[in-house]
Parts: structure tokens; C-alpha cells; sequence
DNA sequence: ATGGTCGGCCTCCGA
């Protein structure tokens, strides 16, 4: 069994001592790091080291960073997403670890719509889905998590009707997220529970979380290799609750071993 | 109620 994770802790620097702590509680193989907010060289390497985790990061200056982190070593990585070799934002990193190929995404946000940020979440969906061909020929079990900043659905959303003209609600955005799937991708939340409401992320201000007033936009991809594996795949709302919280909490999956 | 909430950062930008 292999549990797999994934997680915007918006500031790494900040959110340590949270992801140490869960990681020790939950026994997470395998944690897919979004907006750690620092460049690669102040990641801390050797505190996750210490506790017994190997980690490929794609960092940048103050903005985005992802990261892989495994209990196993991380193999044949890939630091960009192929297409505009001109975009140096730290959005993708990708490798092989406990048999499984994963990727930790921080997909663009998008707004405002009318900005040249839409159009870019949109190129940069078309070039996921390219890739995620790619990577699908191996017919190897792969697992594309991340904070995708797309609501799939309606009941993913409190009011979905005020979302409308929002990048992560477009009915191009939902399209797109779609075309993914349609590749022969698994939603992993959305296939074990077909009519929950439940959110990953929650807005700082106002009441959001205490209203659980959220958005479901952390999602894991699985392909037909990895989805025949799944266990289980549940939302942690644990790490959301605490003093010094990131705005999105956990999402996590397991699969069985391979028959 | 012209704010509201965070984190990083050339004091505002991005979420």
C-alpha cells in the first residue's frame, strides 16, 4: 500500500512545522508540494531529510515552487512542463518514486479573466493535457496531483452561480479540465465519492472556513494503471483548522500493491 | 464601514 498526497502549504518557510507534524500522523509515502514560495536552494532539505524523506523542488522567488517529497528515492525527474520554453514560472516537477510516476502541478490561477493570465492558464492546460498523452503511452500506474485551480463541477463550489465568470468556474476552464480526463485520467475524490460536498480549500477572509464556504480544487489524476489500485481517497480538513493554517488542506489517496 | 486575510516583499502583488 502506498498513500500519496497532495497539498498547497502557501509558504513553506511557514507551514513546516504543520507538514512535519502530518506527515509523522498520517504516514504519507509520498507528499506533492504546491506554492512553497522560496527559491530551490532555501527549501528545508535537511529538516525533511530528517525525518526521512527524499525531495525534488522546482523553486522560485517569492512566488509558486513545487516539490515531490517520498520516502523512497525520486528517479528520472522532469523540472518543466514541455511547451513555451520561454515560461519560468515554477509550476511542474515530475518523477518516479515507490514504482509510480507522479507529478506535483500548481496550475495558473487565471484571473482576471480579461487579463493575459486567462489565456495563459488556458495554453498551459492545453500543454498538461499534451504531456499527460505522453505520459499516459507508458501504461505505467502515474498520478498527476496538484492545486489544479479548477472546480470540476457545481457541487464542488457553495455557490456556483456566483463562480461563474471566474477562471477556476469557466465553463473553458471546466472544458479543458475535462479534455484531461477524457484522455482516460481518474479523478480519484470524485469516483469514491460520486455526490460529496466537500472543499480543499477555504479563503482566508471573511467566514469561508468557518462557514464552510470552500472550493474543491486539489485534485488527484490517476491513470487506468494506478486507478486500478485505489483504496481510498480522502480530504483531511484537520490541517485547515489550525493557528497558522494554509488556506488549502490535504487531499490523499491510497493504492493497494501491485497484484 | 472604500476594509476585509494571508505570505513574501523595495511598500504592493498574487492568491
Amino acid at each position: 500500500m502506498v498513500k500519496i498526497a497532495t497539498w498547497n502549504v502557501n509558504s513553506i518557510k511557514v507551514r513546516l512545522p504543520h507538514v512535519l507534524a502530518w506527515l509523522e500522523e498520517t504516514q504519507t509515502d509520498v507528499l506533492l508540494l504546491q506554492e512553497i514560495k522560496c527559491i530551490t536552494e532555501n527549501f528545508p532539505l535537511l529538516e525533511l531529510q530528517g525525518h526521512g524523506y527524499h525531495a525534488e523542488v522546482v523553486g522560485q522567488k517569492a512566488y509558486n515552487g513545487v516539490a515531490i517529497l517520498s520516502r523512497q528515492p525520486i528517479t528520472d525527474t522532469v523540472t518543466r512542463l514541455p511547451g513555451e520554453p520561454e515560461d519560468e514560472q515554477a509550476r511542474y516537477v515530475e518523477g518516479t518514486t515507490c514504482g509510480i510516476r507522479v507529478a506535483s502541478i500548481y496550475l495558473p490561477n487565471g484571473n482576471p479573466v480579461d487579463s493575459d493570465k486567462y489565456p495563459y492558464k488556458l495554453r498551459w492546460m492545453a500543454r498538461l493535457r499534451a504531456h499527460a498523452l505522453n505520459l499516459l503511452e507508458a501504461e505505467q500506474p502515474l498520478v498527476l496531483g496538484g492545486d489544479y485551480n479548477v472546480i470540476p463541477m457545481p457541487e464542488d463550489v457553495h455557490n456556483p452561480t456566483g463562480w461563474v465568470n471566474d477562471a477556476l468556474y469557466k465553463p473553458e476552464t471546466r472544458m479543458a479540465f475535462r479534455a484531461i480526463l477524457n484522455l482516460g485520467l481518474t479523478e480519484a475524490f470524485r469516483t469514491l465519492h460520486p455526490t460529496t460536498h466537500a472543499y480543499t480549500y477555504w479563503d482566508y477572509q471573511g467566514i469561508a472556513w468557518s462557514a464552510d464556504q470552500g472550493l474543491r480544487i486539489d485534485h488527484l489524476l490517476l491513470s487506468p494503471q494506478a486507478a486500478d489500485r485505489l483504496n481510498a481517497c480522502e480530504i483531511d480538513r484537520g490541517p485547515r483548522g489550525k493557528e497558522k493554517a494554509s488556506d488549502h488542506t490535504p487531499i490523499w489517496c491510497t493504492l493497494d500493491d501491485a497484484a
